[in-house]
RNA sequence: GGCCCAGUGGCUCAGUUGGUUAGAGCGCCGCCCUGUCACGGCGGAGGUCGUCGGUUCGAGUCCGAUCUGGGUCGCCA
């Protein structure tokens, strides 16, 4: 049966004892990880959230009673031990933190019996994750998901500590607030006071924390629940963690000085990496052009080529078509792999077909400089020596290329290189390759609404030189957005904001907006503006995207203790539920479907 | 919404061209064991093969549908 602890008071987590503990009597508290009984020697591997220490029942060294208890534990029973801290009597474990030492018990309180799990509670778990997470209370015992918000929680403190020695006050922001369907969608909360109105769960604290710029805070920072109501992916949940902030009275230079030296400690103080200061800056055109992506991984090459000016005038109509178009022809060279089975490239060739590329051009030059090529029969002989000029490509060498607009070049190519990096395996390990990729466009075009949208937020400034370009030709209008890239997954990102009421016009007129409209959806911020705002800026991490790279983790689950699935459901709460018709009454709402 | 992958004792898996009673390791239960730490020895229990339907003399295996979980495209200012 469980018993009490009354009397007993931990005085110990199992692994912060080792050898200088040795003589002292403690007490310690936590799980059965297992027993391995030998008859008149009975060893208890006890286990808390610090790790495992190893029990010593001997029969020549304690109580009849206390042997029998001892052998009724079972995996998962919480257990108190009393007793000394001893040098092991046998071999050392030296694969063990606690591996020099064991407990010889005076006292053993069973505090809890438990079933026998559904899985083993053990690192490494090859436990298929649905079951994991119908019992996540099981599987946050692992000791690898300890070790991950272990290290989730020390980051968020790092960050809280440092920002707040930099003069950055914590403030709260509401969490039902105003829907603004400029963006991700909202979760909306139905008002039971106003019948049919909502509130709308944060996408992020933007508007507030810009409010608290027009307040006089200066610097205001908030690790901050943020709710979006769209399709999960690996390093995507529907409500995941910022490390939000905004300064006043600032330039791009101090935002990303601050932030470097953020980093730089959060990775001393939690890998004992050191980052190189300052960090590397690329424009967004670069990075493009270059990469295919606005998150580039430099950790490898296979940079992009714009071969377009050689393929310009040739025979094969795909490739002039698209640069006629506006578009572009690039490619990549992978260096070595001329040799590339057909099948093989036929499954590139499928895969940037999900990228919109309608196909890809390959050429592959043999050991013995024999080509293979999908455009032999369009291109000359001497259109094809240029080609491999331009691509510097040498025998055994393989060169893919994309013909289409700039987007969907940039897309298919950029998002190759990094497939075919992970199959060729040539990715550094524990290699940290950070990256600020600035002056954004301020706008892209959306086909589907058939305007201008804001690629960052409609708050964010152009440059000053490209503000006339609004009228004429938006597209290229750069702004002072910056987002801070590792290791080719964008951890953070953010902008100078508008502060200039006619420059926050013209945006908006350059966005459709109207006045009205305008005011509708950010009035409360546009009066704020009204009252005497400073220039201010900002910037927001992913948190679990940062911890993600931090702990060497693929799943964003593995760094939240209570993750959603891929339907945005909990297959522990198995939220979200029906509910009561007496609630949906009271919130005026009717269910039609 | 589209595409791809997976589903067999508690867990992880094997299961041949469709053919006796569906196997293994771990775990679990019982007995034994004084230096184990992936403890060891002996014995035992435990499976509607995700679900429904079809083909067949016969289906874990073939076909169709569906459910569950994962990845991804769309989507994510």
């Amino acid at each position: 049966m469980a018993e009490s602890m009354t009397g007993l008071k931990r005085t110990h987590r199992c692994a912060e004892l080792g050898i200088s503990n040795i003589g002292e009597k403690v007490t310690l508290m936590g799980w059965v990880q297992k027993t391995r009984n030998k008859g008149g020697l009975l060893f208890l591997d006890l286990r808390d959230r610090s790790g495992i220490i190893q029990v010593v029942f001997d029969e020549s060294k304690v109580s009849a009673k206390l042997m029998d208890k001892a052998a009724t534990l079972r995996s998962e029973y919480v257990a108190a031990v009393t007793g000394e801290v001893s040098k092991r009597g046998g071999a050392v474990n030296p694969d063990m933190l606690t591996g020099e030492i064991e407990i010889l018990p005076e006292e053993l309180r069973i505090l809890s019996e438990a079933e026998t799990p559904p899985f083993p509670i053990e690192s490494d778990s090859k436990t298929k994750e649905e079951l994991r997470l119908k019992y996540r209370f099981l599987d946050l015992r692992r000791p690898d998901l300890q070790k991950n918000l272990m290290l989730r929680s020390k980051v968020a403190r790092i960050a809280r500590e440092f920002l707040s020695d930099e003069g950055f006050l914590e403030i709260e922001t509401p969490m039902l607030t105003k829907s603004t369907p400029e963006g991700a969608r909202d979760y909306l909360v139905p008002s039971r006071i106003h019948p049919g109105s909502f509130y709308a769960l944060p996408q992020s604290p933007q508007l507030f924390k810009q409010l608290l710029m027009c307040s006089g805070y200066d610097r205001y920072f908030q690790i901050a629940k943020c709710f979006r109501d769209e399709d999960l992916r690996a390093d995507r949940q529907p409500e995941f963690t910022q490390i939000d902030m905004e300064l006043s009275f600032v330039n791009v230079d101090e935002v990303l000085d601050v932030n470097e030296r953020l980093l730089a400690k959060i990775f001393k103080d939690t890998l004992g990496v050191e980052i190189t200061l300052p960090i590397r800056r690329m424009t967004w055109q670069e990075a493009m052009d270059r990469f295919g992506s606005d998150k580039p991984d430099l950790r490898f090459g296979l940079e992009l080529v714009n071969v377009s000016k050689v393929v310009e005038n040739c025979g094969f109509s795909v490739f002039s078509n698209a640069i006629a178009a506006g578009g572009s022809v690039r490619g990549i060279k992978v260096i070595g792999q001329g040799e590339m089975p057909r099948k093989k490239i036929d499954k590139l060739v499928d895969f940037a077909k999900d990228f919109g590329a309608k196909g890809l051009a390959y050429l592959a030059i043999g050991s013995d400089s024999s080509i293979k090529s999908s455009l032999v029969k369009f291109l000359t002989e001497d259109e094809i020596a240029s080609l491999i000029k331009a691509m510097d490509a040498k025998e055994g060498d393989l060169l893919i290329f994309a013909a289409d607009s700039d987007k969907v070049v940039w897309d298919v190519l950029g998002n190759l290189r990094i497939a075919i990096a992970k199959q060729l395996d040539i990715i550094e390990k524990d290699v940290y390759k950070f990256v600020w990729v600035t002056e954004f466009p301020l706008l892209e075009w959306s086909e589907e609404q058939n305007r201008f949208t804001a690629m960052h937020h409609p708050f964010t400034m152009p440059f000053e030189e490209d503000i006339k370009l609004l009228d004429s030709d938006p597209g290229r209008v750069r702004a002072k957005a910056y987002d801070i890239v590792l290791n080719g997954s964008e951890i953070g990102g953010g902008s100078i904001r508008i502060h200039q009421t006619d420059i926050q016009e013209k945006m908006f007129e350059a966005l459709g907006f109207t006045k009205e409209e305008a005011q509708e959806r950010f009035g409360f911020l546009l009066n704020a503006f009204k009252y005497g705002v400073p220039p201010h800026a900002g910037l927001a991490y992913g948190l679990d995207r940062l911890v993600m790279i931090l702990a060497g983790v693929d799943s964003i689950r593995d760094v939240i203790a209570f993750p959603k699935v891929k339907d945005a459901s909990c297959l522990m709460t198995e939220a979200p539920g029906l509910v009561e018709d007496k609630q949906l009454e009271e919130l005026g709402l009717e269910i039609t479907r």
